[in-house]
DNA sequence: GTGATTAGCACTATAGCAGTCCTAAATTAG
DNA sequence: CTAATTTAGGACTGCTATAGTGCTAATCAC
């Protein structure tokens, strides 16, 4: 169970994608640059996301990322689980439940993976769009937002 | 946010003492036997724990750990962040929320964090000694547990 | 005192993340 | 056709945390 800055990364360079006027490819480096992210780090992730089927690529100039599909059937768990943000815990061993402590633990641990893995699959990449969206709309207000 | 073996063995060694007959002592020898762990490690985990307050220690012979308090006032998100299992993501930097996108992830995982926190803060160690103890009777009392 | 046991520190090894760099392949623009 | 652009993929480095071991001191029961 793990968050680090690859499902970080990932969220926003999607996030980014839907926020592109139309379905025209972007290139890594203009996400990077807006996104202010490392663009060769970048790549590396939208390659995967590419495996995954999230991101449809094109070579040669002019080329680049655009969505596979709309931002309102890609769900955040899609988005982790393609770059790898397992969520789950204890990867490797985990049968031989011979204790209680063991069965009881594991079961735990199942049930909350389970509970966030549907969490995040609930919520696709639209809805992040409209709160972005409506952010955008709220700083025009010149409000200072300390989180 | 993240979930490795600390938290699987501070949560099983937990149990053990739970599971124990009244308030005795328990040397960190016999619980990491019971348990199957390597008992130099359980008890770096032990030493944490009893600074976070969840034990109580007792040195010389015929000491070891106990409990500090009873099973239903404490909670496994006490356990875990006790030896450091964070859950939070993205520890450090999280500041400068000037672009929508980054505003967005951030304020997701936040809530996802604090929901998580929650459940793992309102499940108690009675919760899963009853589990613990309903497993055990449903396994016919077949499997050697030590009383 | 002796043995048992916690307390605490130092140490190693391994793995995964974060990030860079270089080369190849594909495709478009001119 | 050629050159520029851009993805594809692998090799490589540095860092951090986990996982685990080992040793020494402090403490207490007998």
């Amino acid at each position: 169970m793990k968050l680090t800055t690859r499902g970080h990364y990932s969220v926003k360079a999607m996030l980014d994608l839907s926020l592109q006027p139309q379905r025209d490819t972007t290139s890594v480096k203009a996400i990077a640059h807006r996104q202010e992210l490392p663009a060769p780090y970048l790549e590396k992730l939208l390659i995967e996301l590419r495996r995954a089927g999230l991101v449809e690529s094109v070579r040669g100039a002019q080329g680049g990322y655009r969505l596979a599909r709309s931002p309102a059937h890609i769900s955040l768990g899609q988005i982790l689980e393609a770059v790898g943000e397992t969520i789950e815990p204890l990867p490797h061993h985990s049968p031989e439940a011979n204790q209680a402590e063991d069965w009881v633990t594991f079961s735990l641990w199942h049930r909350l993976h389970q509970k966030l893995k549907d969490a995040l699959h609930s919520i696709s990449l639209e809805d992040l769009y409209y709160d972005a969206r409506s952010w955008q709309a709220a700083q025009g207000e010149a409000t200072s937002f300390v989180v």
